[in-house]
DNA sequence: AATTTAAGCAAACGTTCGTTAGCAAAAATG
DNA sequence: CATTTTTGCTAACGAACGTTTGCTTAAATT
């Protein structure tokens, strides 16, 4: 029978570090936690890992990968301000939603990470932020969305409404992603715009 | 000379132990941190708490207490929906800065709290989400709010939004609370009316 | 079938954790 | 001034922490 290929287990348990750091935090988890959610012995654990923090470091940065490289090709892209808003919004909730349990991670436990590490997530963080502004300065430069808008201040009220999605998002809710994604994007932009049109435009 | 009054330690205690515990989180924090940070050995603090534990629901419990206090006059006031969302956010950031460290514990360290007390927290959280949504659900009423919003996701998104400033915020930053309350509520409420006069009316 | 490699266990390492005990100094109280 | 109470120290407790070591079993390779 083939054997499980390499890093097959290694995956399992990045999977369940990931779940267990967003509930119970990482200094909150132990590896006897995490080996034993898979039936294992702590020690165990190290057949497959270098230490706990590489794990924090493997689940955040996959994230920080996530979210940029989804968010890129629609800042760059030539739609209108609107729909660029529009696709982000949507497109970080699926990253969200996707990977549950890594946003988590990556919105609440970076902080644990390494001065070294902890400044890479920062600086990535920044960037994502600061194309996400760049959505809404076109807005107002195209004259859609108001000019006396504070964009950075703005912008940090959209991210953090929607990073939140991550801590109670549940697959089996009510909610699909795009729903939420439709309902945050309908209120949000109709707060942005100059004029209030009856229906969004889209 | 006078002594200190009795329970003036036990404050400095709850004050750093509030701050260290919203920098590296409770379980990142130990007791010897805390004493140390007023330059006592750690046993020592056991003079004047009962238990690390104890520490932290004083902190999420006061918090809690000073949420629901400010908003309940409000929402049981005769103003106008827009008048109380106006006013809601404006205390709710008004807590927040005020006792930011108290607002970041009791956001995102309540969950160590022993089930029980994490139940009395969980309980009063859903209350004051309750109350606001309670602001939405007058609005629309009234004919001001647009009738399709889905109250309880966008009270969510008004909250988490909100609560983010306590992660940010920084008294010497460029903006008051009052300035960033006025942002958001300028914001938020144009996303949420029927029409979208020039002017948000006050 | 023999050999190499990977995976997991039990035990232990040294450190840190929250907490307690016993004692000393200092401050408040009578 | 004598006494009680408060505050803090040092030292230690047992438990849990991340990690390492040496051994065993099982799987893959030759």
């Amino acid at each position: 029978m083939a054997r499980r290929s390499q890093g097959d287990r290694r995956k399992t348990i990045l999977r369940v570090a990931g779940r267990l750091f967003s509930q119970r935090g990482y200094y909150g988890t132990s590896i006897r936690d995490i080996a034993g959610a898979i039936r294992l012995q702590g020690g165990s654990l190290y057949a497959h890992i270098a230490s706990k923090e590489e794990l924090l470091w493997e689940i955040v940065e996959e994230a920080a990968q996530a979210f940029l490289s989804s968010l890129e090709p629609i800042v760059r892209s030539e739609r209108s301000p609107v729909e660029k808003l529009r696709l982000a919004v949507a497109t970080h909730l699926q990253v969200v939603t996707e990977r549950q349990d890594a946003a988590v991670v990556f919105n609440h436990e970076w902080k644990a990470l390494s001065p070294k590490r902890r400044a890479d997530i920062l600086a990535r963080r920044d960037a994502y932020e600061a194309l996400f502004r760049e959505i809404l300065r076109e807005g107002i430069e195209a004259g859609v969305f108001r000019a006396d808008l504070n964009v950075p201040l703005i912008t940090r009220f959209i991210l953090t409404a929607l990073n939140g999605v991550a801590v109670w998002y549940r697959p089996k809710g009510p909610l699909s992603p795009e729903q939420i994604a439709e309902a945050f994007a309908d209120w949000a932009i109709r707060g942005l715009q100059i004029c209030n049109p009856a229906e969004v435009p889209r």
